[in-house]
Order: structure tokens, then sequence, then C-alpha cells
DNA sequence: AAGTTTACATACAGACATGTATGTAAATCT
DNA sequence: AGATTTACATACATGTCTGTATGTAAACTT
């Protein structure tokens, strides 16, 4: 066949992830054959195996477009709990917008077996979730020393918490698309996840 | 071959579907040919096809013989809110101690694509959340009564915050063998989320 | 005791997926 | 401009899984 260009290399290579991530979030990744992302791209198997080893490096390649969905440490203006609320909120409002995100995060909390190939990524995941802590963890030792928050209450525990929080919404909020669990009042669930913390006197407001 | 009494039968098909259990929690549920589980029970496909429809009916045969993890109703000592953290704590006690529910709940959250057949064990899911959402709802409106919450605090919101803290917290402990992020602390964790929600000093204690 | 059903094992047919090997014409390199 | 590589499409070999059909001997039934 001819021979593309090296941009155009690319575009098909990049139609190829995004087929992938679309036929993954609708048929489950281990259902959906490379002949099935293939087809949906509008090329072979042939293109497939040219640009990805196999259905786990595809795989790898989906979730590295859709990229992380919420970085705490991106968040500068309020104190610590509101900033940790903010991240909340926007990792909640990128995924209700970002059909992309959407589709992608179907596909790791509900169309995929972490097993084989895949047990790697569950690792990964974790590691995500680590850095996810740690951010919170800080976000919470901040609000501590600012006592916003009550002074028996350990930071990393309630990161913790938050992170069980924050993995269970994102699960729910994407199974529950009729809105009667979780998707109509989520943003009011946040807001009260962080308010419940906050101490209602706080000692002393410190500009940040 | 030989007629199996009655007896029999119902062993072997308890067998199969132990069998399946435990190769879907090792394979995943969707890489496990039915051949697999019949090889792990010690017998052929014909007797997996004889008690079981296909694979789809057999997954449903294991969630069924696990059943459900927490039923909020059943704890009866202490305030509404006493009675939801024992509630979260005995359901991870259970899954802690119990290596059938283990199994189970590591396909269920982690091992298992929601797709085809299975699009309907996801809203099967989702209804037994909508359970533990209204156990928790009456819980949650049982402790306002009571003046053990907050005033503002919504018993619906709430609610729906531990239900996501709980599904999130489920699926990371399962994951979190190493026992890193979540496993080592969660009943602290779990003890902390019901805490963060009564108030210092309760109106009045009534007896329950 | 004979007939019927049960609880499987075995055999069969078809579909489908994977990985690789090979072909090829154009893009890129020198 | 010629040599080489690239970006795929096509073809092939192989394994696997599913569902069903059929066989069968013992357990139940009457």
């Amino acid at each position: 066949m001819a021979r593309k260009t090296k941009a155009e290399a690319a575009l098909t290579r990049h139609r190829i992830v995004e087929s992938a991530r679309q036929v993954f979030s609708r048929d489950g990744v281990t259902n959906t054959s490379l002949d099935h992302v293939a087809k949906e791209a509008g090329v072979t198997r042939g293109a497939v195996y040219w640009h990805f080893r196999n259905k786990a490096d595809l795989f790898m390649a989906v979730r590295q477009q859709t990229g992380i969905l919420l970085r705490l440490g991106d968040f500068k203006t309020g104190d610590a709990l509101r900033r940790l609320e903010t991240g909340l909120h926007e990792a909640l409002r990128r995924l209700a917008e970002d059909k992309q995100a959407q589709e992608t995060y179907e596909v790791m909390l509900w169309k995929c077996e972490y097993v084989g190939d895949f047990a790697s990524v569950r690792k990964d995941l974790m590691s995500a979730g680590t850095l996810f802590l740690t951010e919170a963890t800080e976000l919470y030792e901040e609000a501590a020393r600012e006592k916003l928050i009550a002074p028996e209450l350990d930071p990393r525990l309630a990161a913790r918490e938050t992170f069980c929080f924050y993995a269970g919404m994102l699960k729910l909020w994407l199974a529950d698309e009729s809105g009667q669990a979780v998707r109509d009042d989520i943003l009011k669930v946040i807001t009260q996840h962080i308010d419940s913390r906050r101490l209602k006197r706080p000692a002393r407001q410190k500009a940040v």
C-alpha cells in the first residue's frame, strides 16, 4: 500500500486511539478485537499492529491520551479546604463535559478486567491514587496548621477518606446515568464532604 | 455417563460455582472460558451447560451464593450513627475474613466488564446501591431527629456521601493488598467518617 | 420391573481472534 | 536519482471458545 506521510501516519495513530476508546467504552476491552477497533478507525489490523504492540499497548495509549483527571496541586485560590473542594468539583465538571474523559473512565472503572497484562495497569491506577493521597494529605496538613479543621482530625486519615469518597464518586457517577442515586446532587455532596470537616469558627483567617 | 443422585448433582453444581468464583477472580470473567471453570471443578463443559445457561447465568449464581455484603438494617445497638458505623465496620470485617466474599467482590469490582449480558448486572449492582442508599438515608433521618447531626446536614445528601465513600472504600481496599493506601487504617477512617458528622454535644440522649 | 428422566461426557460445527509473514508503493534519506 | 525505509493492507497458520447435538447408564417413577 501507498506509504503515508509522517503527519498522515500520526493522524491514523490518533484515529486508532480515538476509535479504541469509543469501542472499548461500548463493548468492553476484552470483548473488542483489534479488528473492531481497526474497522471503526477505517483501517485494517495491519495499521493497528504497526502502531501498537497489542491490545494492552493500545489501551495504555488510550489512557495516556486522556491523562489524569485531577491534579489537586493545580488549584491556587482559597484556603486548603476550599482548594480541595474546587479540585473535586473541577474533576466532576470535566467528567460531565468532556466526552473523551467520560469514555476513558467508563472503560477504566466499568469496562476493563485488571488481569494479565492489565494487572499492571491497576497498579498504575493505584499509583495515581497514591499521588492523589499525597496531595490531599498535604492539603489537610495545611488545613490543620491553619486551624481550619478540628485538631483531632488526622490529616492522613482525612485524606484517605476523601480518597475513598472520590474513587466511589467517580465510579458511581458514571454508572448513574439516570441520575437517581448520585449524579443529581453530586456537587452538593462534595461541598458537604468538605464542609463537614471545616470548623465553624476558624481560629484565625490567614490570607493564602 | 452414570446418572448422579440429586444430592450429588447439587454438589456438582456447588463445586462449579465455587470454581467459577476462583477462576473468575484469578483470570477475569471475560478471559475465562467455561472449559477452564469445568476443569477446575473436575467436570466437563457438559456439566456446566447442564446447570447453567451460559457464563452470565453462572456469574449470577456466583453473586447469589455470596449474597449482599452489608444490610444496614441488621444492626440494632446504639444510636443511628453508631449503627451505621458498625455496619460499615462489619462489611469490612467480613471482607477481610471471608475469602469467598473477597473473591466475589474482587470479580465484581475489578475483574468484570459490565457489557452485553453483564450490563444488566451493573443495574443490579446499582439497585443494591439504592437499597444501601435507602437504609443509610433512614439512619441519617433518625440521626437528624435525635439531633445527633447538625441540623443543616441533609440526610439524603449525607447518605449519598456515605454511599460514595463505601463504594470507593470496598474497591480500594481490594486493590490495596500491600496495605499502603487504604487497608491499614480503614477502620479508623470509617469511624472518622461517621464522627465528623456527629455533633459534639447532642441535645439529648434518647434510649434506642 | 419396565419406562422415563436425569446428569452428565463426548463429539461436532462454526465463528472469531491473535500474531506474524509477506507484499508494496510512496515518502524519506543520502 | 537511487537506495532504503515506512506505513500500512493482505494473507496465512493456529488456537480457542461457544452452543448444540447426541450418547448413556444409573436414578427415579409408576
